[in-house]
RNA sequence: GGGUCUAUGGCUCAGCCAGGUAGAGCACCGGACUCUUAAUCCGGCUGUCGAGGGUUCGAAUCCCUCUAGACCCGCCA
């Protein structure tokens, strides 16, 4: 056997072969690849890399979930990704707000339907606390992102249309409306527009917008011919007002439909990278051959994602009622649990719900210690990817030092037993655990952040609690050691003395106690447990049961 | 009709997108902690990675086919 022999067949040898030749991209995440992709793209198109422009859409027409604001911190990493890479980005969060009302939401009052096929903007807020509907459905979204840490430069399709931004655009593709109906109809096939044009303007009788049908464009004049009428969304019927007019796009407010749309916007604002979920796939194929061949503007980079799914399977709806906000969320995990869910990975549908906060909050300790060098693999590529998966969910701007680390789990079942005095018992306890050695605010952010979860998602097993006679005498004992005026001095050995003395097994009396204590049938160590939630307490729980 | 995702231990899932010894938690079994519970610690068990083919020195991972389930689109935005 030579040397060569070992040399092809070793498998360590062909790994680090391997390893030579792979060559890491950035942080070498999903990210960096991507960003690296869009650069390579944009070479070989001959445009300038002076500033790469990345944006998300904001949906303004439902409560904003995690699935809205994913959209746009995923499009914030590529942005962080281009200028790791050296590359200047921005990233425009940009507001539909002038798209229809379609449905009432679920939980928002039924008051909302007088105006459908409204512009969110003009509806007012139902709330009273913002300027309309859309403005408060966006604000939530921008104040996730705030929360969030993710800058941006926040854009509104209302202005963007009012100062006429999209003029150009839009007057382009109402030229050339038929060839678009006709590939519509080629690429999805969907027919409606090789009848009506691609643009709603606003009814200027009434207001709505999805019923105002437009049949002509005069090119000369740039203004659009509509009859406002019957139109059906859904199951749902939308009587127009039956309205006939005239509206000029460089005056009259109205806007370009989806299939369209965003090619208009890609070019008016030079955006090289945009994300989308699979439910508007239609829509992107669309917008991409218009962007190319109508308008001449090679479209973004696009990177397709799965919905995020709710735990029955069903896609988080902003118009239903399976709503996972990331205000929600964080009364549960840190801003850096949602931020490690949403760059951890984007292909894969996944199931999301608060019952994945604990294990992101632990593995975010995890990915910390990697960082710092506290656990290594042994696959290097690996590593690195850990690595830069901690940067960005530290968004590239990692701490100096780890923080203090604790089990989210143990916090949480800590929290579980202790109701009252919660932050300093669960403190106690965890110093005892030697998990901490004092408290402060980050750890008394942690209990409470644990405290909620454990509030509201701990299964508290119904236990029906059976005692028979010589169980309750020996519960009655404990119960006047407890209410005596002399605190018991080695309460735990005084707990098994009274369930010998009474002939029952120690380990059935103390399931017993948990029981009535704690609705469970295990527990913490109950002579100092019992301390700590007072003895005369317990005393009296327990009388109720003898 | 078009498209996508999912399938990994008893359970829940990670790992897959940049191939390199199949993992975690829970559950279960044994042990340690002066007698009891929990916690903690140590050790153990559990797998034809949905099926079949292909690429490769090497596949849970990449490619193709198939099966089952789910979702999205086929109104509209």
């Amino acid at each position: 056997m030579d040397i060569l022999f070992w040399a092809r067949t070793c498998p360590k040898c062909y790994q680090s072969n391997t390893m030579e030749k792979t060559k890491i991209i950035g942080k070498g995440t999903w990210i960096d690849k991507l960003a690296s992709e869009l650069v390579e793209r944009e070479q070989s198109l001959g445009r300038s890399l002076d500033l790469l422009r990345v944006e998300s859409g904001l949906g303004a027409s439902g409560i904003p979930h995690l699935g809205s604001l994913g959209d746009a911190v995923r499009a914030f990493g590529v942005k962080l990704a281009l200028e790791n890479l050296g590359y200047k980005s921005e990233l425009i969060a940009y507001s539909d707000d002038l798209d229809g009302l379609r449905k009432v939401p679920e939980g928002l009052p039924e008051s909302l339907n007088e105006h459908l096929g409204k512009p969110v903007s003009f509806i007012p807020d139902p709330f009273g606390c913002h300027d309309s509907y859309g403005v408060h459905m966006s604000s939530l979204l921008l104040d996730g992102l705030d929360n969030l840490g993710i800058k941006y430069r926040f854009e509104r399709a209302l202005n963007t249309y009012k100062s006429g931004i999209l003029t150009d655009q839009i007057h382009t593709i109402l030229v050339n409306s038929k060839k678009i109906g006709d590939k519509i109809a080629d690429l999805v096939g969907q027919e409606k527009f090789q009848n009506d044009l691609p643009y709603f303007p606003v009814c200027s009788s009434c207001g709505k917008l999805y019923t105002a049908e437009v049949y002509d464009y005069l090119a000369d004049e740039k203004k659009v011919k509509y009859r406002c009428k019957e139109t059906t969304i859904g199951s749902e019927t939308l009587h127009g007002c039956g309205h006939e007019g005239i509206a000029d796009i460089t005056k009259d407010l109205g806007k370009l439909v989806w299939k369209v749309e965003f090619a208009a916007r890609w070019q008016a604002f030079d955006v090289r990278f945009e994300a989308y979920g699979k439910d508007i796939m239609d829509s992107v194929k669309v917008n991409d051959w218009v962007s190319d061949e109508i308008l001449k503007f090679p479209h973004p980079h696009h990177v397709r994602y799965e919905m995020l799914l709710d735990k029955s399977g069903k896609k988080i709806s902003k118009s239903s009622g399976n709503v996972v906000t990331s205000q929600a969320w964080l009364k549960y995990g840190t801003p850096k649990s949602i931020l490690l869910l949403l760059y951890k990975r984007i292909t894969g549908a996944r199931e999301v719900g608060f019952e994945n906060i604990p294990a992101l909050m632990d593995e975010y300790n995890e990915l910390e210690d990697v960082f710092f060098g506290k656990i290594k693999f042994e696959n290097e590529a690996k590593s690195t990817k850990s690595k830069g998966l901690y940067e960005y969910v530290n968004l590239l701007n990692p701490p100096k030092e780890p923080n203090m680390h604790i089990s989210y789990r143990l916090m949480v079942e800590l929290c579980k037993i202790y109701q009252e005095d919660r932050v300093p018992r669960v403190t106690k306890k965890l110093i005892e655990y030697r998990a901490i050695k004092s408290l402060d605010s980050y750890i008394e952010k942690l209990i409470t952040l644990a405290g909620n979860y454990a509030d509201d998602f701990g299964e508290h097993e119904k236990i029906e609690i059976k005692l028979d006679n010589i169980t309750k005498k020996a519960v009655k004992e404990l119960a006047e050691l407890l209410s005596g005026e002399k605190e018991p001095e080695d309460l735990q050995s005084s707990i098994y003395e009274i369930s010998k003395k009474n002939d029952i097994p120690p380990k059935d009396f103390f399931r017993v106690l948990y029981q009535i204590i704690l609705s469970a049938n295990r527990g913490p160590k109950i002579g100092p447990f019992i301390m700590d939630i007072g003895r005369k307490k317990v005393s009296q729980t327990l009388g109720q049961y003898v």
